[in-house]
DNA sequence: ACTTGATTCATACGACTGTTTGAATTATAC
DNA sequence: GTATAATTCAAACAGTCGTATGAATCAAGT
């Protein structure tokens, strides 16, 4: 089963995505961080300078094999078709990271990350400008060629749309819970991805109004 | 022009609104408020009793007014056709909503109103049920007669999807113009209600997935 | 065995948090 | 004009915050 870690630093970011995930980037304290690790106070800035040094550390940790894993995928939807099946580029940008709730500790991670892109736009940014430009630019086109006929700054607002309902979706479905009264729960990863692939393909291919 | 509040109730309630916009609810203290609102600090308690309590004055202030104007263009959606078009539903749902920004002040209200669905779902989860049911159970209605021969099941997750997702769009759109390299920035309400009605109704009818 | 560098520790800094109090002030009613 | 209520005020409460420091402990290499 899940081995407690072992080192300091690994104590710390398990400790930390699950108090973000739970209670946000903003009210969470570093106490609260590192009475759950049981380590020093002292330990977050000896291993990662800064609370936002430690939010960079925690993206950097997961993100970096699930970027990986989407830019595979997308590799391979380029090499099926020429040009590439929207539902294929849409399905490797969500499907590696809605994943990542296959596991507990991937659960907290992707609602953290939700999280920080709502509570820490900036940082968000930055990050993901500074780590991962590739995946940025490939989807970019990848999405440009799968949905012809559309204008850029139209291509653009549609990833902007499927990145936020993305994150929506990977927070807390608290708000799903309750006005369904209980009876809808989030569902399995495999479900969730076929939903988001399903709606935003459809989206994205909307016809464009007068 | 805007003139200035004249209320110590109402300056507190438009620095307010200014200021967790901006920066979010947590990451905001009850002394910059007042400070903005030039009033003294116990001037929150004496008229809102709490943070809380000034975040849930907040959301009445404007809210009542959108949702009294959702619910009249829903009657008229579901007056001029049975079962109702679904783009007219959704435009209903969104426009009003959207069209908050239509005034600077409006704007804030919106931007921190999604702040407050993302940072604190559980207490707006409970001001929608406390004082706003009736249009909630309103557009659940609508929403499945206008999307016959879908499961109630999906129906409550695509509504869960085009509230995310209206609430990502009403946030600053600082994603959007980082990674357009600032070519694209946030249109006007008009262009965003076009936008989001387009996609979201596509996206509602999405076909079912084996 | 002893040195060197990495890590952990208790403790403190100054500033900031939401909330409360009771007196001072202002407005309203008679 | 005076009593009564509504409002504003300065000041403090008891904590918590992120960050920093320097000594103590540990591990590795020679």
């Amino acid at each position: 089963m899940n081995q407690v870690a072992t080192t300091t630093a690994e104590r710390i970011l398990d400790a930390a995505e699950h108090l973000f995930a739970e209670n946000g980037i903003g009210n969470t304290s570093l106490r609260q961080i590192t009475a759950a690790a049981s380590v020093n106070l002292a330990a977050i800035h000896y291993h990662f300078r800064s609370k936002d040094g430690l939010i960079e550390a925690l993206l950097l940790r997961r993100l970096a094999e699930a970027n990986r894993v989407r830019l595979e995928q997308l590799d391979a939807a380029e090499s099926a078709a020429h040009p590439p099946a929207l539902e294929k580029v849409m399905h490797a940008f969500v499907g590696p990271v809605v994943d990542l709730g296959k596991s507990p500790r991937g659960t907290h991670f992707a609602r953290m990350m939700a999280r920080v892109h709502t509570e820490r736009e900036g940082l968000m940014v930055e990050i993901l400008q500074r780590h991962f430009p590739e995946m940025v630019r490939r989807f970019k086109q990848a999405f440009r060629r799968a949905a012809p006929g559309l204008p850029p700054e139209e291509i653009l607002w549609r990833i902007h749309f499927s990145v936020g309902l993305l994150m929506w979706s990977l927070q807390s479905s608290r708000h799903l819970e309750a006005f369904s009264d209980g009876r809808v729960r989030q569902s399995n990863p495999a479900a969730l991805t076929r939903r988001l692939v399903s709606f935003l393909s459809a989206g994205f291919r909307a016809p464009l109004e007068s």
